[in-house]
DNA sequence: GGACGGTGAAACTTCAGGTTGCCTC
DNA sequence: GAAGTTTCACCGTCC
């Protein structure tokens, strides 16, 4: 076996692999397993290495991606300015793009990422280090799957530009590297395993199905499935059955589908066709209808709606209650107990830790909608400007899903509420502020700036003085808020 | 005596990513 | 399972 050394200049291997790589004017993602180490390991690089003037203008730019940067954006601005980056899905999608830009055209020279840069990007390096092939799962610290090894590894050398790639995997022991030849670089991928056996994904194939006209009787149920690579893979055709029964079942009692006599054709009620249009679980919709039930005929507040969204499957990851905050949170639950839509499941029960977790992700959303600033989450919530704008977008499209659902049930007023809460939660603002954001070009910061200065709503938009306003946005944004309200005349714009 | 600070061992936490919907209070 | 963080007991010092 051909062998190379690498000089262990520095305690840390990886830190070595790096240097040599940028030694050779080459570039090199390396791989870790979890964020804060992404974080770690590229300060580590990057603390041995003088600020590039060119690298100046990258590191502000992300920097400066949020209107008060948080620890995260420093830390990034910090190793950018080194030519070092790294990447996971806790930053900001401006400074993901960015990193990725910057990688491809080689102005950055390393990124130390979780596995999400293996997948779906196309962004090769001459050199791959993989430095954990072991990552946290079910079952504690397991190895990688085959498959994501090579996913990773084959993001080594880019064909333009190198004739080879190297991608080197990090032992730690002796034995280790053992394991690690045979497993991976010897061993076979695992078999693909197909995603509709997933409850939820099922559910949603036969409420599509039958919704669209797809297929009506049972019948035809079947047979569609019996063509797919599920089934190919199941082989237990009477197992297949008994799911797809328990999923009709499911259906019907949740009111979206509806048998007919002979129970043999169904058809989707009005409330699953829409459901089925909407792209959300079933049971999530149904989860979702029970709640606006009693909503309907108890006191509500935005909180209310948190709390139902954040007690979703689609939800997850929630945010996690911690063992020493647990008082705290059962503190906060009794002062909001009567606002929520569903039953608290018993103490000891095991559900109650999901519970209080979806509690936590609520009063972090209800801090987003007062208007606390992004470093104030990553701080108390432990979550990232990345994680909290999926979370953001997913509750936006749960929220628009309940507003539908009101529609079909009649509870207009309801629907009223859910759509202000949306609002807020979209831009993470006090509902003082939602008659600014229908602005082009205003979000939470700026109409913060105008409410405190006691521009109030559109009206007071008009009052304006275009000077004021001006040195409160800026010349062309003032411009563009004025011409929103109706005000384009020449004389706005004297005085310039 | 007691307030304070430093130290280290023990206990406790946490740990990747995510398709693509809709329409505008 | 491992790295990072918090907690806590313990000890010495200074006033």
């Amino acid at each position: 076996m051909q062998t190379k050394k690498v000089s262990a200049s520095y305690p840390e291997p990886v830190v070595s692999l790096a240097f040599d790589t940028l030694q050779m004017n080459k570039q090199a993602l390396v791989f870790v397993n979890t964020k804060r180490s992404a974080e770690r390991t590229a300060e580590e690089i990057a603390k041995n290495i003088k600020d590039n003037e060119d690298l100046l203008k990258i590191a502000l730019t992300a920097k400066t991606s949020l209107s008060n940067p948080t620890k995260q954006c420093e830390r990034l601005s910090y190793c950018l300015r080194k030519g070092i980056a790294f990447h996971h899905a806790g930053l900001t999608q401006g400074q993901k793009t960015l990193v990725e830009d910057n990688f491809r055209n080689g102005t950055i020279k390393i990124i130390c990422c979780t596995p999400t840069l293996a997948y779906g990007l196309d962004l090769p390096a001459f050199r791959v280090i993989i430095k954990d092939l072991k990552r946290f799962g079910r079952r504690g610290l397991a190895w990688i799957p085959v498959l994501d090894y090579l996913q990773q590894a084959g993001r080594a050398g880019r064909p333009k530009y190198d004739s080879h790639g190297e991608a080197i995997a990090i032992a730690n022991t002796d034995s280790e590297k053992e394991n690690i030849y045979e497993k991976y670089v010897k061993g076979e991928p695992e078999e693909i395993q197909s995603k509709l056996a997933v409850e939820p994904a099922l559910r949603m194939y036969v409420l599509s199905l039958i919704a669209t006209g797809m297929v009506s009787s049972r019948k035809e149920i079947y047979s569609f499935f019996d063509r797919t690579f599920w089934a190919h893979q199941y082989q237990d055709s009477d197992r297949l059955a008994e799911v797809i029964e328990k999923i009709l079942l499911m259906l019907s009692e949740w009111e979206f589908l509806r048998a007919d006599e002979e129970e043999e054709v169904f058809n989707a009620t009005p409330i699953g066709r829409r459901v089925s249009e909407l792209c959300i679980d079933p049971y999530t919709a149904y989860f979702i209808v029970e709640c606006l039930r009693r909503a309907a005929s108890k006191k509500i507040e935005v909180f209310s709606f948190l709390h139902m969204i954040s007690s979703t499957l689609e939800m997850r990851p929630l945010v996690k209650a911690k063992t020493r905050e647990i008082e705290l949170l059962q503190q906060e639950l009794a002062k909001y107990h009567e606002l929520l839509l569903m039953d608290e499941p018993p103490m000891y029960d095991a559900e109650y830790d999901y519970f209080l977790d979806s509690f936590k992700t609520a009063l972090m959303f209800r801090e987003w909608v007062d208007e606390n600033s992004e470093e104030y989450l990553l701080e108390n919530f432990n979550v990232r400007p990345g994680e909290l704008q999926v979370k953001i977008d997913m509750a936006d499209w749960l929220m628009y899903a309940a507003q539908e659902m009101c529609t079909l049930l009649h509870f207009p007023y309801l629907k009223r509420e859910i759509s202000k809460a949306r609002f807020r939660v979209k831009y993470g603002v006090k509902e003082e502020l939602l008659p600014l954001l229908r602005l082009k070009h205003i979000g939470r910061v700026r109409a913060r700036k105008m409410y405190s200065n006691r521009i109030k709503d559109l009206g007071d938009v008009k009052k304006a003085d275009i000077i004021m306003l001006s040195q409160l946005l800026g010349r062309s944004i003032a411009a563009s808020v004025k011409k929103q309200v109706g005000q384009e005349s020449e004389k706005t714009l004297e005085g310039f």
